[in-house]
DNA sequence: CAGTGGTCTAGACCACATG
DNA sequence: ATGTGGTCTAGACCACTGT
């Protein structure tokens, strides 16, 4: 064997594939200092840019370890990532092929409770916040009741939007469409109200999701999003 | 104003910036085609290369859409991604600085239920499959209730294994380190089994997430993992 | 067919962390 | 101090796809 007799087109591709094959079979088991970049592509007779992408891509899914002078290591335990979208319930709704509607609540101003001031470590200025909540449905079923606070402070122009026609999400999107945020899932009991809403009964376990956002540090949005009855989140990887 | 009097290090990292910055001040709404990488690299005075990854990279968030010859667009709707990990329990406990336990609770083999065969489409030859049923805990409280499906005709070794030591999860990442799998997460209601271990009620909210786990196009586990009260999987993005 | 992104080459300088 | 990855340059060929 030794050297592939009619070596393949060296892509990075290639490369990367070779590089989990060689984990994979014990070859490079975890924690191995792997050749340098020069090195590797001497072995591939490609130039370092090509294995820096591979070896650079590799690292970014979680198999290898990268630091400058230390070299490259195999991970002891390969951290998967999931990659999951977090879409709008507007475009999940309609990617499901059922009809979406939007019906708002209520839309109230009103100063920030404390709870939610200490959640998003609110400054004196942003003390002043709209709070929301409304339907999403898929055809006449409850797809989704959003409960969600807007910092004023943060997004003025929120004081002149009412909501009736627009949700918060779709309007937050195109009007600070760059943030950070924070998400948590998690399982919980429908209270009473919201219950009514979902056509759930009340205790019964809904999928939450909880997102804070920011603007360039600024706290913008904090929302609770419960889910109907049956709801999944699904990824692959 | 014009040009940049004193041009700035123009690494991919600012051109990143600078596209990101055009898209939000509305100097290139959605939809709009953005100049070439040839003309972008004459216009930040670097190479086609280095406009190539920042844009590359741009796509891969979900801010523009790229395709050869048609040239690259801003996205109608910015596609956010949350990336998250799938850790073991044990991580997850470790992480947290308390002492993790494992406890199994049953293992078993036997032929597969119909919903399993089911679920994992099994051929004739994989009807045999183990049945594992553990607890993990953090210090003294119940942190997750496994409950496994491992194919043998897919994974023979566990036919020996009795995991009465070592946790179905974390075996598994030892011997089949490189399997693709779909995730969903869920909430569901704690029945009387599940709520005796997890020291819930009967009928409280449960944090579900289900895996199935292919390698190489072969079924090689379904796993159901019930968490306990309390728990929210968070991430950044 | 022609224009765009996709990728590779060959070489260089630099930042950084380890010894 | 030195080796390693991080990044950039300048140029080239290719693959795909819209016109």
């Amino acid at each position: 064997m030794g050297a592939d007799p009619v070596a393949r087109k060296m892509g990075f591709r290639t490369i990367k594939q070779e590089v989990l094959n060689r984990i994979r079979n014990g070859i490079w088991p975890p924690d191995t200092l792997l050749p340098s970049e020069a090195e590797l592509a001497d072995e591939f007779s490609t130039t370092r840019t090509t294995v820096n992408r591979a070896l650079r891509e590799l690292a970014e899914e979680g198999y290898l370890d990268r630091r400058r002078k230390a070299g490259t290591r195999v991970q002891r335990t390969p951290i998967r990532h999931a990659r999951l979208a977090i879409p709008q319930a507007e475009d999940e709704v309609a990617a499901s092929g059922q009809p979406y509607r939007y019906a708002l609540i209520r839309r109230e101003a009103r100063p920030a409770p404390d709870w939610l001031a200490a959640k998003l470590s609110l400054s004196a200025a942003q003390q002043s916040v709209i709070h929301v909540r409304a339907m999403h449905y898929a055809g006449s079923t409850p797809f989704q009741f959003e409960d969600r606070w807007i910092v004023e402070n943060s997004v003025p122009q929120a004081a002149s939007e009412g909501f009736d026609r627009i949700s918060p999400g779709s309007w937050l999107i195109r009007e600070v469409p760059f943030s950070n945020a924070e998400v948590s899932f998690s399982a919980t009991a429908a209270d009473m109200e919201i219950s009514s809403f979902l056509e759930v009964d009340v205790g019964d376990p809904l999928f939450l999701v909880e997102r804070i956002t920011w603007l360039e540090g600024n706290p913008v949005t904090f929302v609770r999003l419960f889910h109907g009855k049956g709801y999944k989140m699904k990824t692959v990887y």
